[in-house]
DNA sequence: CCATATACCTGGCAGC
DNA sequence: TGCTGCCAGGTATATG
């Protein structure tokens, strides 16, 4: 599922409902992930306020008033703001209360995480933050902040983009239209790609970007935001998951080729470059 | 340094 | 009706 639009409307979501609201308790009813979640959450937790909820990348940092979580939803996870009562479901893993109502983690794969932090901690300091690429909504990230960076990778642009260490956000979806957006083939070398491309690639990720997050961001299988909304921007995606249907532009055939071990979606004729 | 493979997990679906 | 194998939004680590 989630990729930075996903994130970033469970975080509104988030806000929306339990902004200012005093943690009651918490429920870990599994502790095995990616990295290990405390059981003693509730203890952690009681008794603060959550003050507000950041995004980086596609990780979100809870502030609490002694305290910091930091959560990632992997492939599969969902936070959703539930009242209290709700019946608890299969993969229903970590419950944060709040009164009458309870923020839950669901995620039947596992890959997403929830951590602690004591407030003396910093969040930005965790390794996995430290080495995100910037943010696209950002005035740093530019082409020549790309041009610069890609100087000397000879790695394709997609699995570039995909990695986060230059630009987060961009996961397997967005980054198939954007570089169909700006005309780029997802298998040329980072390092060949002239700045006046770079120009459309950075127009173009925030331009999909911002679309996805005006849909409600994708809903491939999992995902819905914090109020239970799915998402409907792969509706109107051009490439992704439309191999062997006719471009939306050129009417040639959408490919699928694997690179990397993930699936990469692109026209032929519309990205030659 | 680089490229590639694999690991982590569950569920859904195609094909037999 | 099963079984098997493959694929899925992410990321860290290991192996050449």
């Amino acid at each position: 599922m989630p990729e930075l639009p996903e994130v970033e409307i469970t975080r509104q979501g988030l806000l929306k409902k339990i902004k200012h609201q005093v943690c009651t308790g918490a429920m870990v009813r599994e502790t095995r992930f990616r990295k290990t979640i405390p059981s003693d959450l509730g203890i952690l937790l009681s008794g603060q306020r959550l003050l507000d909820i950041k995004r980086r990348g596609k990780y979100l940092i809870w502030c609490f008033e002694r305290s910091f979580l930091v959560s990632h939803l992997g492939m599969s996870g969902v936070l959703r703001v539930f009242p209290k009562e709700e019946p608890v479901r299969k993969h229903d893993h970590v419950d944060i209360e709040f009164g009458d109502l309870v923020v839950r983690y669901h995620d039947p794969r596992r890959f997403g995480f929830i951590i602690w932090l004591d407030k003396t901690e910093i969040p930005e300091d965790l390794p996995e933050i430290k080495r995100l690429g910037v943010e696209p909504f950002s005035v740093e990230f530019n082409a020549q902040y790309l041009e610069e960076s890609l100087r000397k990778i000879t790695r394709s642009i997609k699995e570039v983009l995909l990695s986060g260490h230059v630009v987060v956000g961009v996961g397997n979806i967005y980054c198939s239209e954007s570089l169909f957006e700006a005309g780029i083939n997802p298998f040329i070398s980072a390092n060949k790609l002239s700045l006046k491309q770079l120009e459309k690639l950075v127009q173009a990720i925030r331009t999909i970007l911002s679309l996805s997050l005006q849909e409600g961001g994708s809903t491939l299988k999992d995902f819905v935001s914090a109020e239970g909304k799915e998402g409907y921007f792969t509706l109107n995606a051009k490439v992704y998951a439309r191999s062997g249907k006719p471009c939306l532009r050129c009417g040639k055939t959408i490919e699928k080729k694997m690179q990397n071990g993930r699936a990469s979606y692109y026209c032929p004729h519309c990205q030659r470059v």
